[in-house]
DNA sequence: CTTCTTTGTCATGCG
DNA sequence: ACCGCATGACAAAGA
């Protein structure tokens, strides 16, 4: 109890914080708060432990049995490790935490026995002990890459919880296909999933449910599919609070986000009941090699069902292609990864041509030779488009949805995905989830894109055979050349030429208004030039009168100083006032006598 | 709700 | 007369 409990304390608090962090980002958890929190989780954690313990008690039966059998192979750590804590003892409710050491020990260290030759024996002798029994072990073995503490609450959670942290794992959803990925590199981890799975399911293909298995040891899938399908009792090793902790603990890991997933998954496949299908969930791409071994009905049977929302969840952080790639076998989804695939540059992501209502009547308009297109046109192509997009969205989030409702567990999770369904409007990018802010630039290149997909959908309606980057940038003679090589119809021709113009003259717009800012930038450029230059000039001019000034005065005293050598015959100073001195051309000086001024002022 | 910015488009002029 | 480009003007969308 307390090696469970001290675990628990730091990520339920670590959970409630980011509970209340989502809470204040008005992330729609799909749950009522109260839910998330760690009392009322206990609780639902005390009724799982008594079915817990029921199990085990269970389980121990076989187990003895179990024991007197394979006590000869020297399966003494074996039993301890495969074998819970006595029903009685704190450990004994919560066997997974105190397993997890010696389980790891036995699988990967392994004495006495390969974990592989281990599980052969059991599968012969009780395959659906084993079944519990690798469960066991597999929990013991999961919390070594994460939290320890955490994962050992997996398996007691109850499936109740698991409803409400949906959200939260569709929150995480960006980063499934890399979570996937990680999680399914960690070979314990692998073990772990696979081990649940047999537990939960009931007999069926453990080949099937455990592909990852499989490929780590061939040997060991061809004799466990025998043993009983696992799938239904996934719910335990990754209980919805286990992955809550877990993934409060790693908001950031991708093995979080992987286990938040899979806890999601855990009760859908529960209430689904079909254990094949499981397998698929947690290993799609493996599907294909362990189907071979096993009964391979799980996306077969259920083509709309389980195996949809499978791939769903699988594909939904993936692209188109990998849509694609990843859905077989279903119609609908195969019709839509196409049109995917068909328009993965362009924003609203679907063409006239796939949306059956837009493309008809466009293809019409244009068929009928209407040359050129009117505003209503561009009007009614524009809505096409966004009903189109909507149309996109809603495919990429019916998968959600239909996860949700093929697993048959109507919880708050799915109901939220109809709810977002239902809501075409809302962007993709909301509907995967996103943590990250988009905006500004996001909008700004997404709205270019749009538009440029817009000439692009209207070339696909009228079928033009050609990108429209090659009609706007193409030299004229290759243009030219171009169009008389296809030929096109009028309407066609005159959409060509329409993109072209409208191409180019976009292109010349953006120059000119690029010439024009920098002509901009240049003249004010220019005008600081001008205002140094004038101002420079300014304290030249000031300089140079300053300099003429002082030249007048030196010049004037220099004046004075020479007329006052100056006298007459009888040796007498002439006077500045009746006479002056001047100087010719040819530097001669005279000394002038003021007539004018003497007249004047004898006159005066 | 108003204002400003950005961008696409059209009309027009020029070479 | 036609074509391509440049640019002003307008409208739509978004910040």
């Amino acid at each position: 109890m307390m090696e469970i409990e001290l675990p628990k304390l730091t990520p339920s608090q670590q959970d409630m914080d980011m509970i209340d962090i989502l809470w204040k980002q008005d992330i729609d958890l799909g749950a009522g708060r109260e839910v998330f929190d760690f009392s009322y989780r206990q609780k639902e954690h005390e009724l799982q432990r008594q079915r817990e313990l029921e199990e085990e008690k269970r389980r121990q039966v076989l187990l003895e049995q179990e024991k007197a059998l394979l006590a000869q192979l020297q399966l003494d750590e074996e039993t301890g490790e495969f074998v819970p804590r006595p029903p009685p003892s704190g450990q004994q409710q919560q066997p997974p935490a105190d397993t997890p050491a010696e389980n790891i020990g036995f699988t990967e260290d392994g004495d006495a026995m390969s974990f592989d030759e281990c599980m052969e024996l059991l599968a012969q002798t009780f395959p659906l002990v084993e079944a519990s029994e690798t469960a066991s072990t597999c929990l013991g073995a999961s919390p070594a890459p994460t939290g320890s503490g955490q994962l050992v609450m997996a398996p007691e959670q109850p499936p109740l919880i698991p409803t409400p942290m949906l959200p939260t794992a569709q929150k995480t959803w960006p980063d499934l296909d890399e979570a996937w990925t990680e999680l399914l590199s960690i070979p314990e981890l692998q073990q772990c999933l696979n081990m649940q799975m047999q537990e939960m399911t009931e007999p069926s293909d453990y080949l099937s449910t455990n592909p990852a298995a499989e490929a780590q040891d061939p040997s060991y899938s061809l004799f466990m599919p025998p043993l009983a399908d696992p799938a239904v009792t996934q719910p335990e090793v990754c209980s919805t609070e286990f992955i809550g902790n877990f993934e409060v603990n790693f908001p950031a890991a991708g093995p979080a986000n992987l286990l938040s997933q899979m806890s999601l998954k855990a009760p859908d496949m529960a209430v689904g009941g079909n254990t094949g299908e499981y397998c698929e969930m947690f290993y799609p791409d493996l599907l294909g090699t362990a189907k071979p071994n096993e009964t391979p009905q799980p996306c077969n049977t259920l083509s709309g069902g389980v195996c949809q929302v499978t791939e769903a969840r699988n594909n939904s952080p993936l692209k188109p292609l990998d849509m694609q790639e990843l859905s077989a076998g279903d119609p609908f989804k195969i019709g839509k990864s196409d049109m995917a695939v068909e328009f993965p540059d362009s924003d609203s992501g679907l063409s006239l041509d796939a949306s059956p209502n837009m493309s008809s009547p466009e293809k019409s308009a244009y068929g009928d030779g209407s040359l050129g297109f009117s505003d209503s046109d561009m009007d009614e192509m524009e809505s096409n488009l966004g009903s189109e997009s909507d149309y996109s969205e809603m495919f990429s989030i019916s998968l959600t949805t239909s996860n949700s409702s093929g697993s048959g567990a109507n919880t708050p999770t799915s109901q939220q995905q109809k709810r977002k369904s239902k809501h075409p409007k809302t962007e993709p990018a909301e509907a995967s989830v996103h943590s990250t802010p988009p905006f500004t630039k996001d909008k700004a290149k997404r709205r270019s894109e749009s538009r440029l997909s817009r000439d692009e959908q209207r070339a696909r309606a009228l079928q033009i055979p050609f990108s429209t980057d090659l009609i706007i940038n193409l030299p004229v003679d290759d243009f030219n050349e171009l169009m008389s090589k296809h030929q096109l119809n009028e309407a066609q021709l005159a959409l060509v030429r329409d993109i072209r113009r409208r191409g180019k003259n976009k292109v010349a717009a953006q120059n000119c208004r690029k010439r024009k800012m920098e002509n901009i930038v240049g003249l004010e450029y220019d005008l600081d030039s001008l205002k140094e230059e004038r101002e420079r000039l300014l304290r030249e001019k000031t300089e140079q009168s300053s300099s003429l000034r002082q030249m007048k005065q030196q010049l004037n005293s220099l004046y004075l100083e020479v007329f006052g050598m100056l006298r007459d015959e009888q040796g007498r100073p002439y006077s500045p006032a009746e006479y002056s001195l001047q100087q010719t051309s040819d530097g001669t000086v005279f000394l002038v006598p003021r007539v004018k001024k003497t007249l004047v002022k004898s006159d005066g």
